[in-house]
DNA sequence: CCAAAAGTGTTGTTTCTACACCCATGA
DNA sequence: TCATGGGTGTAGAAACAACACTTTTGG
């Protein structure tokens, strides 16, 4: 996109955003026995980001958040919750932000993107292979392991920690990994998903005992092979139930 | 206040104050067994309401809130934390908050302060006895039983239903309690508090030995007389352990 | 035959729940 | 002496944590 663009874009963003507040995505998927995050990177900024966007002026701040993954991933009806909003002053980092501006076109040091933002972060499961990247000249997109992530723009590893943090204290009262796994899957592989975001190994047997005592899952009688190992069962989510579930807690 | 002078004021607002955005206080707070929060009412306005202000430019989000709790109550360092960002565009009722900003003498439909909002709602824990409700000629503010709230201005019944959904969710793991008792207080006080927030009854004798294996309670050598029981001992929160705890959930 | 991961069950410990009896007080 | 709420303890149920042995598979 070349900087003329970009500033008729900005100009026009200004008439139909709502100013200083953003919103700022965490989607996390899972594969390969991975938990992983979506980053998004401008061609013309040298740091990976969290993707994020604004609110239009007559949009639910909730929509929004939807757009701005729907725009990247493809995907309809996204799971996901705001999880905090970020108001401090020092984020972004003024130095970092006015050079990603500059980089932009936007040199006025008083527009409002310029400026300080309130972002509201918000949480996103999806299942992995639902989503289609799409990028384009000016962003590139790649799924991040979440034990891997490099040095971000701004307060997004923070974001992401947060992110992290409020799923754990949920995770005991929500069907976490129903929005995350397929259809059918191997108990290893949702364990591995509470393993991962408590940031502690879990006994496998105590694990299963206490998830199917939940009621939120389906024996299958299907079978999944792996190169030397025992065929593992299958196991589906009860849809019903965990909807129910996910709509108490928002 | 005068509406020439209202309108110089949100004439001068425009300049100071982030735009769009909004924070709104449920401040908690108890007194004679009950637990209560602080409402205003303007005078040119029938509704009771939260107290609630805006963010200035260079002000973080969290200090905002502070600000206007201060400017109400005298408090400084009041203990409060963010439970939720509210950007539904249905929110405030577009009549009723028109209507509002009419009264104060803005008749721009088109002025930021009379469009769609997003509001972060703050919820805050304070001691009953050290506030002083600092009421004004344009602004009464009172007290009110959690459970006799009146219908109040936009979504501020629901703003006041979440924050304590969100408490409930935290009670289990941080000393609530510890902001809105005095220095020495009886259990049953402290059990009303988890009573009234859980809208249940509590066995006294399991909570009191639930509550005192947190480790965050000292009995003291004192006792407490009310007429027609028998003495009760007092407690006091453990200050160094409670202050940790809380460090540790925001 | 071996490594890797899965299936299954037991036991002791801790936590939770429900419940009963006695005590000190002011009216 | 009575109504009110406080102090204390126990027993059964449920949840949790730790742990071992056997099975299937592909290489």
């Amino acid at each position: 996109m070349k900087k003329r663009n970009i500033i008729d874009k900005l100009m026009y963003n200004e008439t139909i955003y709502q100013q200083g507040i953003s919103v700022d995505c965490v989607m996390f998927g899972f594969h390969d026995r991975m938990l992983k995050v979506l980053l998004s990177k401008f061609n013309f900024f040298h740091k990976w980001m969290l993707p994020v966007g604004f609110i239009m002026k007559e949009e639910d701040m909730d929509a929004a958040a939807c757009r701005v993954l729907k725009k990247r991933t493809g995907l309809d009806n996204i799971y996901l919750y705001q999880f905090h909003a970020f108001g401090s002053t020092l984020r972004p980092n003024a130095k970092e932000h006015r050079d990603i501006m500059a980089k932009m076109g936007l040199t006025d040091v008083n527009h409002w993107m310029a400026q300080r933002f309130v972002s509201v972060g918000y949480c996103a499961l999806v299942e992995y292979s639902r989503v289609n990247i799409r990028a384009n000249t000016s962003e590139e997109l790649r799924w991040f392991n979440i034990n891997e992530i490099p040095l971000l723009y701004s307060d997004h590893n923070s974001i992401i920690e947060k992110a992290l943090a409020t799923i754990r204290t949920q995770m005991d009262v929500i069907p976490i990994g129903y929005k995350l796994l397929p259809e059918k899957f191997p108990l290893s592989d949702l364990r591995i998903i509470y393993e991962t975001i408590l940031g502690k190994e879990l006994d496998r047997r105590n694990f299963q005992r206490k998830i199917l005592s939940t009621g939120y899952l389906i024996k299958l009688d299907e079978y999944h092979r792996k190169t030397g190992q025992k065929p593992t069962v299958l196991f589906s989510f009860d849809r019903e139930k965990c909807e129910e579930a996910l709509q108490s807690i928002i």
